[in-house]
DNA sequence: GGGCCGATTAGG
DNA sequence: CTAATCGGCCCG
């Protein structure tokens, strides 16, 4: 378990494998709702033919122009706005997604906004924890550590363990062992790979 | 402009 | 299992 790990602007200036794996734990927030970081998956701007940069020539413009640590956010399936980091450790750059939280703060709001109770159902995926935080597009581009209202906070030293698995959810290069979630977490998003090994 | 696709979700 | 729903992309 690695001391004192902080969260600035060069946390996100690495690789986005080793970025997804220590976003797990941190905690995220906005307008006064947040929550433990308990799923991640990472996405690599080059080779990977999961990313967004794969097909997208404005995925990769966005690469290009925007600082490690920039939200990347965009609506998928026409409904639902998944939010991503930006990560670029020398040439190894690309985007975690964050797939589930555990929530802490605002749960009211978050349950009005999900139109669910349970805790646990409020942000156990990426489409659902954008919509009980209030997260939408118009929060592409914006830097989560300085912007008015954002919370992204380092996790404590002493962690659970840390869970892989292949990333959900995608129909190309699923061979990647991609996704980090807290181990035993009730809040991480379903189904659970059967085929998860510790990290 | 038209057609296709998709890092999802809720409900039957 | 499927419908919902739309930005990005490619084609023409």
């Amino acid at each position: 378990m690695e001391a004192g790990l902080k969260l600035d602007k060069t946390f996100f200036q690495r690789d986005p494998i080793i970025c997804a794996k220590e976003l797990i734990g941190c905690t995220l927030g906005f307008a006064g709702c947040d929550g433990i970081i308990v799923e991640t998956e990472a996405y690599a701007a080059a080779g990977d033919r999961a990313c967004h940069t794969w097909s997208r020539p404005s995925a990769r413009e966005f690469v290009a122009k925007h600082q490690p640590g920039t939200a990347y956010v965009y609506l998928n399936y026409g409904m639902h706005w998944l939010f991503n980091f930006l990560t670029r450790g020398g040439e190894n750059a690309g985007f975690v997604l964050i797939r589930s939280l555990m929530p802490l703060n605002g749960i009211e709001i978050m349950q009005r906004r999900r139109k669910r109770q349970k805790s646990e159902d409020l942000c156990n995926g990426p489409g659902k924890l954008t919509q009980a935080l209030g997260i939408i597009g118009e929060h592409h581009g914006i830097d989560p550590l300085s912007a008015i209202g954002w919370k992204l906070c380092p996790r404590k030293t002493e962690f659970g363990e840390i869970s892989t698995s292949t990333r959900i959810g995608i129909s190309r290069a699923r061979e990647y062992p991609w996704r980090f979630f807290l181990t035993g977490s009730a809040y991480v998003s379903l189904p659970r790979p059967q085929t998860a090994n510790h990290a």
